[in-house]
Formats: structure tokens, C-alpha cells, sequence
DNA sequence: CTGAAAGCGCTTACAG
DNA sequence: CTGAAAGCGCTTACAG
């Protein structure tokens, strides 16, 4: 039955058909399916047309049995749910629609086991190569077994040479020079910089640039507070900092949702922004724009993320290079109403 | 080479290695692997054995040219940026993963002719199923080429016997009467409802039972108003509608964003929600809880709609059943702080 | 330019 | 319980 399944998929018509109501072999059937040479052109024509008539498409298995491709390609992130990776997902699918393939989405919730799970399903299924946001947590020997299965991988977020695998990210370091570029501008000299763990390496890098393109400018205060990053954690450490400004007059924080947090603290202890402070993010996620005041950031280009390491991965596929590539995609500084100029 | 590289898949293993190690054919090889009936529990275990110590993984083109089973489900949404579809494509993916398939995605755009184009894809690539919330504008001839290839569809946010498709929304009759409950026990009596255009097959259903229930009890006014339903669609109609209230306490919209619509417009006009104004929206999406005031609002279980839709693709196909499937999923109300108690 | 044939790696009646 | 064999629907050298 899954037999006769599999009949009714492709219409019931197989190559064989095709061949038979053309008139020729399977062979030059096969030949004028798919390369251009070697069969002639009245030929070819003629099964196209029988071809189309009949409704004729080839079996995947039937193929890829002997060709080895699937014209599938894997996409692993955390977290769709997270508008991050739900941004990068539609790029990497748009791209992979324009190359022919299909993309495979799976969710490993930063989990190593599972996202190894998904790692081998998506070999198991013959992916093509692989996309993914990888967790910290993959050991010496899963990432030789990946590397052995001979597969392009692309890693998201992750600044240049990874060792074996391509790289996509965002310029973080620039981002964190536009920010104090931004607020140095609007006249601010006393900041103060809230982050998340040192332990995040897209965090530390804004932080460092951040910081160093501050203090480039004589007579500037700079006070790093690390927190959670996330809407609580930003919340949370705004109360305590609300405590004691020291004159301060502007907030940067890692990420917009601990900006988002700054906000919710600033409405309760009757702060105004940008008023009474100046803010400004780091992201562009959708809702920085809906807040109010709409929030200043640092745009990154999540779905640019997606098409480039797809467009990676085809390079890759093409060319059968085996050496990884790396891209580093521009950010850029988006100016709404969370950044106020002071008069000194 | 391609070939070459599908060696490195699946370890260069294949049944007939793991068969001669064993000491049996690959008949006896592929049974042990697959059934568990009909073969020996020694040999058995010897097969199961070498396989696990020779890294033998099946080579799926192979199988699913035998079998057509692919292990793979489509689902086509119109974008997963949209954070409503992202969460039911993470409950269809979790479904999928414990059920041992994979999910092959595509963004339609509410394009028919790109959906159509996903769908030829997906079942060109032997989806087993397709999960989607399928555009309108999808023509006579279209349907008929998809149920014709006998693979089950489940469609999303769709009432009902829909013909030929399973189904699987959440019940937006109940999420209309809910609203219409909150305002009426926090004493409001005079309200406005603004919703999407009256073509908006969902909207259409919050909006009925919300009359309705408003309507059953006495003494009640309800002044409905349609405008886009998107932030700005809710901004702009709340502006005209703070022009003249006609003493309404509360104002309940189709779905969240335009609620948000309507905060931005209050804040705009000094209208202080929900002490001025009680607002209650549908949805609950993620900013609801995040805005100021948090936003009371009609929960929709978007990852159970995903789940459910896997759920109905597994008992169709392990029913062999070609009969729709239909599941409408309970909402509920989530109170937050944007409806105040009105005193008479 | 085209055909005959091997082979991709499995599953599954059919015998024994 | 196990083996020998057919067959799934393609692609691709190898001849001609």
C-alpha cells in the first residue's frame, strides 16, 4: 500500500513512461530530463513535452539513491519562537527557494543532546549541509563525527575562524562603536553600559567596543552593570540603578530586551525617557519600534544572516570546496526616540 | 564524487556490511533492524550489535524507494516572522521530533502561487503530510492536483468541515464570549469593539459571539468598528474614536496588535488605560504581557495548534484513513491590567 | 546522438 | 527462523 502510495505521488508516472510515450530508451529519457548535451534537440524536446503532458516528475529516492543529493539543506536554531531566528529562518528559506532546495527546521532549546539529535537526523535524511546556532556545549567528538560526515556546516553568530566550520555574524563590534558614537553626539559623557554575562561572546564584544570608543573621548564616565539579559534582568538591574544615577544621563544596553526592561523600571519609578534619560538598544527587534518611545538601536540584519549563510553554503556545494568561509554582516545605527541631546 | 560523499553519510556502512559481520544476509539483517517478529532474538542481537558497533545508519533513499515513506512533514505558513506562526511551527516541530520525523518549511507569503509552488516542492520531496494555513485564493484545479496526491493536509486557523482537509483552530466563538464576560463583570455596559474587515473569516467569529454575549444582558450598547487590523490600523481608528465616546468605558479589538494600536493612541492623547479606558484584546501574543499596562487579553494556544495538526497527521497516517480530521482548541482568558472595575 | 546494462541500498514476498 | 531473488526508479559509464 505505501507501495501504491508512492505510485499516486508522482502521478504514477515514472521515467519509464515518459520514455515508452516518447519513443526512446530510458537513458536518453534521463538525458534530456536533466543535462543539455549529448542528446538531440528535437529529442529532447519531444520528451519535455511527454514529459509535461504526462505530469511526469522524477522520484527523489530513485535519484538520490544514485546521485547521493537531496537537495535539502538543514537548519537548526534554539528557537524559532525567538523573532531572532524566526528572521534568519525566512532568509535562509527565501535564498534556499531561489537555489531549488528545501529547508529542514529544527529546534535544539540550547540543548547539546538534542540539537546532536537533530544533527543526525538531518544527515540521516541526507541534508546537504547544515546551518546552525550552535551551543557552546559540543564536545571534541560530536564535532569530529560532524565533520566526518563531509557536510558543509554553517554556524550563526559566531565571529570568524571556528576551526572547520563557516561562520555568519553580525559586526558587533562596530554596533557598539555606533551606539557610543551615537550617544557621544548627543552630547552624553556619563553613561552607564548594561550588559549581560561576561560569559556571552556577542555580548563582550559590544561591550569592548563600546567602552573603547567612549573613552576615546577625553573627560567620559563609563559604568558596566552585568545582568540577566533578558526583559527581567534589564528590569531588575534599572531598579537598582535608578537607585544612584551619579549623573549619569544615558543607559546602552546589550540587547533591547534588557532595554525594554530599562523602560518598564523607568515608567514605575516615574523616570521619563528621554527626558529625564537617554536610552538606547541593541537588535532591532520588531518591538523596538512599537515602545514607547520607540527605541534607539543598533539594527542587525537577522534575515541577511539567513541568505548569507545559505548563499555560503551553496558556494560551498559548488565549488566542493572543503575550506570554510566567514562573513561578517554590517549593522547599523537606527535612530528613533529613546536618545535625547543634551545641552552642556 | 556526489556518490563518494554519500558514502561518508552514511559511514560508508551499509546493510550488506553489517550482514556479513554478522554472519546472516541482509534479509535477516534488515528484518532484525526493522521488525521484530520473524527472526531469531540471537540473531537478532548479534545484528542490532554490529550494526551499533559498524555506525550503520540506513541509507533513506534506498528505504524510501522501497517503501515511499520519507519521514518528513511539510508545513507551508505565510511567514514564520509572523510570531504566531512560529509558535505553532515549534509545537508541530516538538510533535514531529517525538514522532520521528522531520519538518520541511516554507513561507508562502499568502501568495498563492508561492504556496503552490511549496507544495509541489514538498510533495516532490515525498512529504507525508502537509500542515498549512492555506490562502484563499487557492483555485479549483489546485485542490484537486493536491488531494489527488493522496497525502493528508491539515489546515490552520480554518472552522471546520472544510471539505476535504482536516482542520484545526481554536475556538474563536468561545474567546469572543470571554471578552464579552470580562467587561460585563467589571461592570462596563457601554463599549466599542474594533475589529479587522468583515471578510476576515476569524475576526468575523470573535465578533459575533462577542455581540451576542455583550447583547444578552440588558441594558448593553455595543458600537462595532472595522478598520485594518494592524497596529496602525488600531492607531488610526482610536484616534477618531477618542473623538467622541459617547460615554464608552472599555474598548475590546479583534486581536492585540490593534489594541496596541489603540495604547499608542491614548498615550497620545492623554488618555490614561485603563483608568479613562478599559481595554481587552485576542490573542495574547508575547508583547501583551510586555507592554504598559499589560495587556488583558483571549489566550490562543498556538503550539497546541501545532501540536494538534501533528497529532492528526500521525492518526491519519497510521489509520490509513483518508477522512478529515477537524480539533478546535480552547482559549482562554488572561488577566492582566488593562481592564479596570467600574463602579455604577 | 542513443541504447543496453549495471548498479545505487534497501524491503519484501516466496521458498524452504 | 533464514536465504535467494526480484524490484523500487533512477543515473551513468560503456559501446556503438
Amino acid at each position: 500500500m505505501s507501495v501504491k502510495k508512492s505510485h499516486l505521488l508522482s502521478g504514477g508516472v515514472t521515467l519509464q513512461a515518459v520514455a515508452r510515450a516518447a519513443g526512446v530508451t530510458i537513458a536518453t529519457a534521463s538525458r534530456s530530463l536533466n543535462d543539455a548535451y549529448g542528446v538531440h534537440p528535437a529529442t529532447r524536446a519531444r520528451v519535455l513535452q511527454v514529459a509535461k503532458k504526462l505530469n511526469y516528475t522524477p522520484n527523489r529516492f530513485a535519484r538520490g539513491l544514485v546521485t547521493g543529493r537531496s537537495d535539502m539543506i538543514g537548519l537548526i536554531v534554539s528557537d524559532v519562537r525567538n523573532s531572532y531566528f524566526a528572521e534568519v529562518a525566512r532568509g535562509v528559506e527565501d535564498a534556499a527557494l531561489e537555489a531549488g532546495r528545501d529547508v529542514m527546521l529544527c529546534n535544539s532549546d540550547m540543548n547539546s543532546a538534542r540539537q546532536m539529535k537533530s544533527i543526525v537526523s538531518l544527515l540521516d535524511k541526507r541534508a546537504e549541509a547544515i546551518i546552525m546556532n550552535s551551543v557552546a556545549a559540543l564536545s571534541r567528538d560530536d564535532q569530529q563525527q560532524i565533520a566526518a560526515a563531509g557536510v558543509p556546516i554553517v554556524l550563526l553568530n559566531r565571529a570568524g575562524r571556528d576551526g572547520t566550520f563557516s561562520t555568519v555574524c553580525a559586526d558587533n563590534e562596530k554596533g557598539g562603536r555606533l551606539a557610543a558614537e551615537c550617544l557621544l553626539r548627543n552630547g552624553h559623557r556619563n553613561v552607564i553600559h548594561l550588559t549581560g554575562p561576561k560569559s556571552h561572546a556577542n555580548l563582550a564584544r559590544r561591550s569592548q567596543a563600546f567602552v573603547k570608543a567612549m573613552s576615546a573621548q577625553r573627560g567620559t564616565k563609563v559604568c558596566t552593570v552585568h545582568a540577566i539579559h533578558t526583559l527581567q534582568g534589564g528590569y531588575g538591574a534599572a531598579q537598582e540603578i535608578f537607585r544612584s544615577m551619579n549623573g549619569a544621563t544615558a543607559i546602552f544596553t546589550g540587547n533591547d530586551v534588557m532595554a525594554f526592561g530599562v523602560m518598564r523600571a523607568a515608567i514605575e519609578a516615574g523616570i521619563r525617557i528621554p527626558r529625564d534619560i537617554s536610552l538606547i538598544g541593541f537588535d532591532d527587534v520588531e518591538l523596538a519600534a512599537m515602545s514607547f518611545p520607540p527605541l534607539t538601536t543598533i539594527h542587525q540584519p537577522k534575515y541577511s544572516v539567513g541568505r548569507a549563510a545559505l548563499e555560503i553554503v551553496k558556494e560551498l556545494l559548488e565549488s566542493g570546496t572543503e575550506t570554510p568561509r566567514h562573513r561578517v554582516l554590517d549593522v547599523q545605527l537606527v535612530e528613533r526616540a529613546s536618545v535625547a541631546k543634551i545641552s552642556r
